[in-house]
DNA sequence: CATACACATAGAAAAATGTCAATATGTTTT
DNA sequence: AAAACATATTGACATTTTTCTATGTGTATG
């Protein structure tokens, strides 16, 4: 897959703020419209939207457009793709013997 | 584990960083001393000092003192939390179902 | 014991991020 | 077509984060 530094950054951003961890915590009950997540955040709707863009950008979620609402949603793909860097960057190299390759 | 919303962001502050993401780069060829990572970093001995502080506080990466030197190494235990809390966070609830339970 | 070394802390400046009010855009409804 | 609605964008401000220089602390060494 080779991240990029400035890629994975991006990915992890989603989860650097307490608002949009509790965004994904809505979420987990399933598909969700943005008037609804607005309800249910001591957030404006401007700031709230802001957040939707971290997180699209990030992978982790994914919004489909149905008439003037939003739909956000957990994505699935997405999770696993950063699930699977984040075991990749926190992975220790085992190929370090100095005897028998580099 | 029932992590906090604050705590969960402690944990992935560790990847939003440019220079974090590449100080595990390093760290995936074994345990180094801060000295060390300074030479591969283009960054201040305190500015690297304030990154493995973000680092160590996320329980991703340890430190070990010896003498003068401070060696830091990726935790395994805390990359298993990290990717255990992430799973969570992301996953879906399945038992959401009207007709047969809450 | 004085000096050098490795690292941490304090304080300040710069950059990035989070937030909101106001406004714009696009969609539906009347 | 006008009005109402859902969301996005803009611009301003506050907070947080990153970064540095200067200095402090603890440890080893001459």
């Amino acid at each position: 897959m080779e991240l990029s530094n400035k890629q994975i950054t991006v990915i992890f951003k989603s989860l650097c703020d307490e608002n949009r961890v509790q965004i994904f915590r809505i979420l987990q009950n399933g598909e969700l419209c943005a008037c609804h997540l607005l309800e249910e955040l001591h957030l404006s709707q401007p700031t709230l939207s802001h957040h939707m863009k971290v997180l699209c950008d990030s992978g982790l979620v994914v919004g489909r457009k149905e008439g003037k609402w939003m739909h956000y949603s957990i994505s699935a793909e997405g999770a696993k793709i950063a699930v699977d860097c984040l075991k990749e960057i926190t992975a220790v190299n085992e190929s370090e013997c100095k005897c028998c390759n580099k």
